[in-house]
Order: structure tokens, then sequence, then C-alpha cells
RNA sequence: GGGCGUUUAGCUCAGUUGGUAGAGCAUCGCCCUUACAAGGCGAGGGUCACAAGUUCGAGUCUUGUAGCGCCCACCA
């Protein structure tokens, strides 16, 4: 083995030799009580791996990895989106390079163009996981546009719409001028923004009185068909059912009544425009007003009106009214105002109200039980707050346009005829069916919401809607591993479907992550130009590679210089590489349940150092071994055990069970520093140190050396799920040694804690040993004394029990404390000038002989006092209270007792001590 | 406006049913002790945001206040 880990040498073999020797297939451990299913979360096609992917996909790592190893048969499902939007923008974004539109090509060769970039470049982001070590089943990946996925795509329609729970209607929605097509409320992101109110009079008919509206969307009013008041504002009581001649266009409107007017706001009078605003449309329906549409498509002034203003754009056209509002006195004033904008999550258009034809799911039904199933535990949200969250949204949700008028996606299947009768059916031939013959049909233009398919993702991937046996093996799935963001677009939506279409959850817990962060707790994106790239981390980057990176198609220069001058100072050496395995663990290590995490170059680095230990600890067993010449084979596990190794598989059994504990509650964080802790401090700070010793004695031979490589070879098993590629690696390092059949470590199995190796014993007697070593280190460490250096030890005031102690690890003791040897005194016997130190009722005492520093010592010992003359005060006070003595709990009261006692008797030698060197000086 | 999160060491965060506050990084000593300087050994550092309450006892439970942050819905 090399002196350094290096995880570029080791990383590239195993995706590769994992994958073809199919260690994550689905179809192994068939036999198996127990079955284990994640569905990835499919990422866009498009896409390539960010750190919330990375992050995420770590974690159902672990997860499936762990699964597999305890012997389930285990299926994470992979696959990709086809992200109708996203990915149409990107393959027009192409075509515009070369001057051309989509609808120069037609829909037909748009669609095959798509189809060829995905051939391309939609492997970006499942090779990154591959990088990543992602142990999933590559046998059943799946894409949304799959015939298979889209056959169940049909089949929900279908039904949903013969049960009347998806309907086609003329309704107001949100509409993206620039893509031109409808877009969900979720894909609607509002934001504040400065703007202007404007202040237009409106003369009333046969009268010279006026009424005042305030409105942030002058132009709109051209559509407007009422103007409305408070029923019970005095101020326009009397004018309510008068009509009003509505400047430039002239049209003759009324003043209507309705409670929905906030008489404090503004004036009080609202102008009703139901085309374009969602409560003046509620409030046109109610009234039956006339709803008139000012718009095309692109959000320009249509024809519906005769007037001037007739393909302008909404904000040209805006202007311009204003002027002719000025200019004929309509005008009252226009004042700076704070509103809220709605824009696309696509294009970061202004999105329109518009009135359109769309299909729409009726939620309301589906949102009973998937509530339901939530509240009755059967769907567990992990941490459980989410659940909050989704009641909340679940019990206003409003029905969901489903059609997009895009070309990407799925082909809503309902057909017309010529008098515009709808046919709903899985195929064409379907439809000719109900519509007969020879009429002629004509299928919708529009396609589905991406996230219509999405919501079928983990039963349609099962083979859905035939009776697989992945489907009744697999389903329903086991977690659901996600982000918040899209608890309202899939999850929810995910609920409502299983339920409806499999009679069945879809997954029984959803693990809500945490949201990656940058080390400023800043979110990152592009714009922001602080993104850092998983792949980066992995195989390091210079820093003007990283600049490059993030500032490409910046087109605003001084943000640009911006950004270079911040990551200049946040990695002036770039990134150094530091391997999937480090990476990996970062992810495991920070998966507190938190929203916020932020990235810091420095934990990862502190984990890559992990695995350097790691690798450095295996280096000295395997060392150890070949010193001996010894052979897996003929290693002896029937051999008796020391203390230390007795200890060691001890603590080995409480970190199993507490790394069961920690994964079924999702925990993975505190999984992963216990692994580290017990890797790091039990085994290579303290056994790998003991061996050392007792690797030299004939007697603990053996035990010792089956015991290094039984517990490292458990350590291997536990951190695998974590840190996959380095424990693979040394594995197969013993493997070559062992010369057995080449096997991987991912089809070991997780050996299951053993209740008759704790052994209290071992454990105190190790803790006492340590306790013993601690407090020579901590002399030698005051004193100034070399670490080379072996000093003697004498003890003093010690008892039967722990003299047992003393005989059984003296030699452990010997070697970690760097001692010459340890002499008992009897209790009445001189002691030669001393350092002390003590050990429960011991004094531990080491000879000066011109090592020591009086000065030194005097004050050390006076703040030893005094520390302990605080913890007497506080218990003496905590027994004096009558009522502590008579509430609190017996152990408690005794072990507040008991300290007293041996804070007391503490005191008492160190004060003793101290006089002695006060006499020295 | 409604909902939620968060405030613990210089920094980033743990803290299980209330019982003397922990880790990593950073800092400061000493050390190339033959697995590891990407390391070893040791040390210092906290009024647990604030206030009140429950309790023998509160970082932990209750209520309130403040700061930071997120989500949803919004007055034209």
């Amino acid at each position: 083995m090399d002196k350094t880990y290096d995880p570029k040498q080791i990383e590239s073999k195993f995706s590769f030799f994992w994958e073809s020797n199919n260690i994550f297939s689905s179809e192994l451990n068939s036999n198996s009580d127990e079955a284990y299913c994640i569905m990835l979360p499919p990422p866009n096609v498009t896409g390539s791996l960010h750190m919330g992917h990375a992050f995420q996909q770590t974690i159902m790592d672990i997860l499936t990895r762990y699964h597999r190893s305890k012997g389930a048969q285990t299926l994470w499902q992979p696959g990709t989106d086809h992200a109708g939007i996203a990915t149409q923008m990107i393959v027009e974004r192409q075509l515009a390079k070369q001057n051309i539109t989509k609808h120069d090509i037609g829909r037909k060769k748009f669609i095959e163009k798509i189809w060829e970039w995905k051939q391309q470049s939609g492997g970006t982001i499942t090779s990154q996981m591959r990088r990543l070590g992602a142990s999933v089943d590559w046998e059943k990946e799946c894409f949304t546009m799959d015939s298979k996925l889209s056959i169940a795509v049909r089949k929900v329609f279908v039904q949903l719409y013969n049960e009347g729970l998806i309907y086609r209607g003329k309704r107001l929605v949100n509409w993206d001028p620039v893509l031109k097509t409808a877009v969900s409320d979720l894909e609607v992101i509002n934001a504040e923004e400065n703007g202007f109110m404007c202040y237009i009079s409106y003369p009333i008919c046969d009268s010279d009185e006026t009424i005042v509206v305030s409105t942030t969307r002058p132009e709109t009013m051209l559509g407007d068909t009422a103007v409305a008041v408070n029923p019970n504002d005095k101020r326009y009581i009397n004018l309510i059912g008068k009509k009003i001649k509505l400047p430039i266009t002239n049209r003759i409107i009324p003043i209507i009544a309705d409670d929905y007017v906030d008489m404090d706001f503004g004036t009080g009078c609202v102008k009703i425009t139901p085309a374009h605003d969602f409560n003046d449309y509620k409030i046109g329906k109610k009234h039956n007003l006339k709803i008139i549409n000012i718009f095309t498509e692109e959000a320009k002034i249509n024809n519906s009106l005769k007037s001037k203003y007739i393909g302008l754009d909404r904000f040209d056209a805006r202007k311009k009214i204003i002027e002719d509002l000025k200019q004929q006195g309509f005008l009252v004033k226009i004042e700076p105002h704070k509103i809220v904008i709605p824009r696309g999550d696509r294009t970061n258009a202004i999105i329109e109200p518009y009135i359109t034809n769309q299909w729409f799911v009726k939620v309301a039904p589906l949102a009973k039980p998937a509530i339901d199933a939530v509240k009755n535990n059967k769907i567990r949200f992990v941490p459980e707050n989410w659940s909050k969250t989704y009641f909340n949204w679940m019990e206003n949700i409003e029905d969901w346009c489903i059609s997009r008028q895009i070309w990407w996606g799925h082909e809503i299947p309902a057909w017309y005829d010529d008098k515009g009768n709808i046919f709903v059916a899985d195929s064409l031939i379907e439809a000719q069916k109900q519509a007969g013959k020879d009429v002629k049909l004509t299928q919708d233009s529009d396609v589905l919401d991406t996230w219509f398919s999405s919501a079928l993702w983990p039963f349609s991937t099962l083979g859905w809607p035939d009776k697989t046996e992945q489907m009744s093996r697999f389903y329903p799935t086991n977690v659901l591993v996600t982000g918040f963001d899209i608890i309202f677009f899939w999850v929810s939506r995910m609920i409502m479907f299983g339920l409806k279409f499999t009679n069945n959850i879809p997954f029984k817990d959803i693990y809500i992550t945490g949201l990656i962060k940058d080390g400023n707790g800043q979110k990152m994106s592009k714009s922001k130009g602080n993104i850092i790239d998983p792949i980066d981390l992995i195989d390091g980057i210079s820093l003007n590679d990283l600049l490059e990176k993030r500032t490409a198609n910046m087109m605003q220069p001084k943000i640009a210089s911006k950004i270079k001058k911040q990551t200049k100072n946040e990695f002036k050496n770039g990134i150094s590489p530091f391997g999937a395995d480090a990476l990996r663990f970062t992810f495991a290590a920070l998966s507190s349940f938190r929203r916020d995490i932020k990235f810091d170059l420095k934990i990862v680095e502190g984990y890559r150092n992990f695995c350097n230990k790691l690798w450095n600890a295996s280096r000295f067993v395997l060392i150890k071994f070949k010193e001996d010449n010894i052979k897996l084979e003929n290693l002896n596990n029937n051999v008796k055990l020391s203390m230390a190794d007795k200890w060691i598989i001890s603590r080995l059994q409480k970190v199993k069970l507490k790394t069961e504990e920690y994964l079924a509650n999702y925990r993975i964080d505190l999984m992963s520093h216990k692994l580290y802790e017990f890797v790091w401090h039990d085994y290579c700070d303290w056994y790998l140190e003991f061996s050392k010793s007792l690797l030299n004695d004939n007697t603990t031979k053996k035990g010792t050396q089956a015991t290094l490589l039984n517990v490292l070879n458990e350590i291997l098993i536990l951190l695998h799920p974590i840190i996959p590629f380095i424990t693979e690696e040394i594995y197969q390092q013993y493997q070559n040694f062992n010369s057995n059949k080449y096997q991987s470590l991912s089809s070991q199995t997780y050996l299951k804690v053993d209740n008759n190796l704790l052994c209290k014993e071992s454990e105190d007697n190790i803790k006492w040993a340590q306790d013993f070593i601690l407090g020579v280190r901590k002399i030698r460490s005051k004193m100034n004394i070399n670490p080379s250096k072996q000093i003697p030890c004498f003890i003093q005031n010690i008892n039967n029990n722990e003299q047992q102690k003393l005989e059984k690890n003296k030699k452990l003791i010997i070697k970690l404390a760097r001692l010459k040897n340890i002499s008992i005194l009897e209790i009445n016997a001189v002691a030669p000038e001393s350092v002390i130190v003590l050990l429960n009722d011991i004094k531990i005492l080491i000879p000066l002989e011109g090592i020591i520093d009086k000065d030194k010592e005097i004050e050390r010992l006076k703040k030893e006092i005094e520390k302990l003359k605080i913890q007497e005060n506080k218990l003496i006070q905590k027994l004096d209270n009558d009522k502590f003595i008579s509430s609190a709990p017996e152990n408690i009261v005794n072990e507040a007792k008991q300290t007293l006692i041996f804070t007391k008797k503490d005191i008492e030698k160190l004060i003793q001590q101290l006089n002695k060197i006060n006499k020295l000086s």
C-alpha cells in the first residue's frame, strides 16, 4: 500500500468494477424476506450534478448500501426526467444560434432534434452519479418519456377524465407570454418590486361627479367591465348601481358593490378587469360581468377593441395610455408603490393572468385521502414538522392546470372532431371507435405538465399498470429522499396519484433534506457566481479554471469582476482534489435536520484526512501481518483474547447498535460522527497503540492479530455505505494478500450486534488504564517532559481491586505513558519529591529529579484545588437542600453524595502535596 | 396576514425521556514516539439570544420578547 491515500488512483476503477459485476442489481437477494426500495428523484435530463443532487444521492446511497449489506433485496431506481419546458428551451437556444426557430423546422422535426440532443448529452448527470459511487441498478434506468411510462401516463389521464377528475375549460390561468404557454401556480414566483400606483378618475354618467380608482396596471382599463366599492362604504353608497363612462374606450360600465373591496385601501374604488386579474375574475363571475380579453398570447394589445393601441406591448401600451389619460384630464396622480410581481420560474417573464382553454385536474377529491395518509401515519415526514407545510398546502389546494402549450412532453390523449366534440382515449384507434370510423379526428396539440408524469414515477417505473413482480416486491417503496422545495410540485402529487391508482401509498417515509448553501449561508446560484461543482471537489480545480467557470457567459462585466474577486478571496489556491469518499463523508456528517447547511471546504478536508487515517491504520495492520508472514486463512479466530481485544470488540458492538438506531431515524450525521470517533479515537488512538505492545508478547500476539483484522474488517463494512471507494480498495488489498477469490466488499454482509461480546470487565479495566495514562501524560505535558523520555512512576494508596487492574494492564500503561516502571509505595512510606495526579483514591507520583519547575507545579496545584473547591461548594449546596434529598431520585442523590466524598478527599490530598512542595522551596 | 425554522466555544454544528455543557475546525504549548506531519500528545476557551414561569434541579418543558432566515397567501 502507498504511504499516502490517493483517491484519484482508487476511485476510477470501482464504479466500473461494481457495475460490470452487477453488484447493485435488484435481482440479487431475491430470496430475502426483506425488500428495500428507493426511487431516485429523476433529475432533469438536461441537467448536471449539483451539490443538492450529490447531497441527496449520498444519503440515498448510504441507505441503499446499508440495507443491501443487511441482506435485503434492494432496488435503487435511477432515471431522468424529460423536463418539458427546461429541455425545450435549451434546444431552442441552440437552434437560435443558427438563426432557426422551432417553427421554421416544425413540430415533428423539432422533437427529433430534442431526442438527438438527449442522446448526445443526456448522459452527463448519470455519468456524474457514477463518479459519486451511486449504487443504483443501472439496468433499470428509466426516462419519463419511455414508452412504458407513457402508457401509464395515458392510462391515468383517461381514467381521471372518465371519472370527471380531469376536465377541460376556459379559465383564467397564469400565462407566460414569452413561452406562450400556461403554467401552474407553483411555477410562478411572486416577489415585491418597485412600481407605481396610478389614480384615474372615471366620470359618472348623467352627472358631473367622478369616481377615482387606483391601479398598478392602468393598461388593463381597456378591459374594465365594472367599478366596485364596498357596500358599507358611506362615501359611495349612493353611487352603487350608477353607470360610468370608461375613458378612452367610452364603454358604459356599472358601479357594483362587493365585500371584497377594502374601504381603507387607496380610494376604496376598484376597477374590475375580469379577464386580467384573478380577484377581478372571481368578482366578474359572481356579478355576471362581461369578460373582455385585451391581450394576444404575447401580451400585446389585441384587436378585441378598436383602438390605436393594437399591437403594442403591454408596457408600451401602459405608457401610452397614461399619457392619453393625462392629456384628456383623467389622470389624477401617480405615486411610487411597492407591488408584487409574478414571474415565470423558467423565463423570469412577468406572468399574465390570461383566459384560455386548458386541461385541469380536479384536485380536492384526490387531496382528501392524501391528507389522511399522513394524518394516520401511514406516511411519515422526517423531520416530522414538514407535515404541517404539507397539510397547509393540501388543505387549500386549487385545481391543477396540466396542459402546456409547448411541444416537448407527453401529448394529451384527447381528440376533437370538426364540431369540437372531445374524445379521450389511450390511442387514436380507441378514440376513433368512440367517434365513429369516418369522423376526422385531430389530436389536442398541448402536452402535459412535466410533473404529471413525475407524479407516477414510484409505480410507472416498476411496470404499472401491468401487475409486475417488481411492483409486488418493491411497492410501496421505503423512503423518498428529497428537498422541501418540491413537496408541492412532486411529493403531494405522488401521494395523491399513488393512492388513487395503486390503492396504496407510494412510500412510507419522506426524508426532507436541508439545502446546501455556500460558506456565507447564501443560496448557490449561477448569477451569484458562488456555485461549487461537486465534481470539482472530487477532482480538484485550479483557481483560473474556477474563475473561468464562474464567470462564463456573464453579460455584466461589473458583476463578473465582483465574482472574480470573491472567488479569489475564498479559493486562493483553487480546490484540491478531495475525492468522492471525502465528499460523501462530508455530506453524511452534515445531514442533520437543519434547513440550511453551510458548506465549507475545511470540513471536506477534515474527512479527507479521516480517509487518510483509515488508510494508514489499514496499512499498519497489513505491514504487521506481512512482517510475520501471516496468511489470512491461517489466522486463528479461536484464540484467547486480551483485555484490550475484548474492550475494542465490546466497543464495536455498541457502535454497531448506535449505528442501526441512528440510521433507522435517518440521523446519518450522528451515525457518521459515531463511526468517525470509533475509528479514529478508539481503534487508532488506543487499540492500535495497545497492539504495538501486545504483538510483542507471545501470550497475546495471536489474539491481537485476530482482533486487529476482525475489527478492521467490520469497520470497513460499517463505513462502506458512506465511503465505498476507499473501503473497497483496502478490502481488495487484503483479498490479494489473502489470495482468496476476488470479491466485492459491497457484497459482504453486515454482521449483527452480538450481545455476548459486550464486556463490562474489559471496558472498566481499559477505562481505568486510559485514565492512568492520561494522568501521566498531563503531567508530562505540564512539566515539559520530552515524549521520548521514559520516566519512573510511584503509586500510593491503591486498594486490592485496583491493584488487580494495575497488574492486568501494567504493560499497556507503561508503554503508552512511556514509563520506566511502576512501583507501589506503602501508605506510610515517604514518597520522593514528586508531581502528583489523582486517579480515584490513588496517588500517581512522578519523581521530580530535577525535571520539575516548582513554581509551576505550585501554580498547577492551586488551580486544581480551586476547581475542586468550586465543585465541592456546588455539591454541598445541593445536598443541603432538603427538597433535593426528598424529591430527587435516589441514584441522583447518592451520586452527588459520592462525588462530594471524592472531591473532599482529592482536595485534601492536593493540599497536602501543595504544603509539601511549599516546604521544599 | 398565516405557517415554519433558527439563536450553544472565535467559526461550523451535536446535545437522545430535565440530573455537573460536547465534537470538528481555528488558537496556544511540546514532539519527525519505526501506520499516519493529511500526524501524535496536551492546554485554553461557553451567563446555552433575552425575560418570566413550572421544578429540588432547565441548553432541554411552558409563555412572552428580540434578531436572523425560509415558505404560503396577499390591497386593486
